[in-house]
DNA sequence: ATGACGTTTTTCAAACGA
């Protein structure tokens, strides 16, 4: 099973990598944030037309947005409510394997890491609590992804010292991160495949003048499983070309081999 | 240190992203 997650910053505005995408890498499973499109206007015969017909999408207008597209049929899907604020922020389908899948976009948190001034960093470290007290009594045997805007470790960032004051970084998001990871033992498929003394990012700003040779990344997209499916990846690869591509989205996709 | 860019909307400016 071929799993990739990708925040696509608009699905509308790139569907000709999308195509592009799915057709070089055919994923059997593409989980995608941002979509930023309401689920009565989601392009639901585009992905139909490139094989995968089953979506589970969860969608409002303009902003976050989630959707998860399958090859193959799977037995139910289910959204959670984060906060109580009606945003569209996550979907899950149980796959016919019987792992569920979670696709999850995480606030970003605004640009104060204060959350006594700064509404949205104090969403940002709600959100967190609520997934760390959901995983510490999640019983399925689950593969959770997306961009949880977050790159917890050292080498996650181009900069550590440089962005230790920089949402995305700070010790008290990381904090709550690994405090989330460890309320469901979830693991780090990432960092399985590439060692933490490694540079790994997922995302380039669309402000740097090139990208690839300033080459000043974040990891802020995830793969994680539970501990039971531990070993059970073959492969993982960022597809940083894709960042490189007509239009691109600022993140890359993160693409991953089960072996079911 | 700043600003750089890109998408969306009862658009041509402002909010948001990270």
């Amino acid at each position: 099973m071929r799993l990739i997650t990708w925040n696509i910053n608009s699905v509308r505005a790139r569907l000709a990598i999308v195509e592009q995408l799915i057709r070089e890498y055919q994923p059997d499973v593409l989980c995608l944030q941002e979509t930023k499109v309401q689920d009565h206007m989601f392009p639901e015969s585009f992905f139909a037309d490139l094989g995968m017909p089953h979506l589970a999408i969860h969608g409002q207008k303009s902003h976050h947005g989630v959707a998860t597209a399958s090859k193959l049929p799977f037995d139910a899907s289910h959204k959670i409510d984060w906060c109580e604020k009606g945003d569209a922020r996550h979907i899950a389908i149980k796959l016919a394997s019987g792992q569920t899948v979670h696709n999850f976009y995480v606030p970003a948190g605004g640009d104060e890491p204060d959350p006594d001034v700064n509404d949205k960093f104090a969403h940002k470290l709600q959100f967190l609590e609520e997934m760390t007290k959901w995983s510490a009594e999640l019983q399925d045997e689950s593969i959770l992804v997306g961009d949880l805007n977050i790159a917890p470790f050292e080498e996650d960032v181009w900069s550590h010292k440089k962005l230790l004051k920089v949402v995305s970084h700070t010790p008290i998001e990381v904090e709550a991160m690994l405090g989330l990871m460890d309320a469901h033992s979830w693991h780090d498929v990432m960092r399985e495949h590439v060692p933490m003394s490694e540079k790994l990012y997922s995302w380039w700003s669309y402000r740097a003048k090139d990208w690839s040779l300033a080459d000043k990344g974040r990891r802020l997209d995830h793969v994680w499983t539970s501990p039971s499916l531990k070993g059970k990846t073959t492969k993982m690869e960022v597809l940083r070309d894709a960042r490189g591509w007509e239009k691109p989205s600022d993140h890359a996709p993160v693409l991953v081999d089960f072996d079911f």
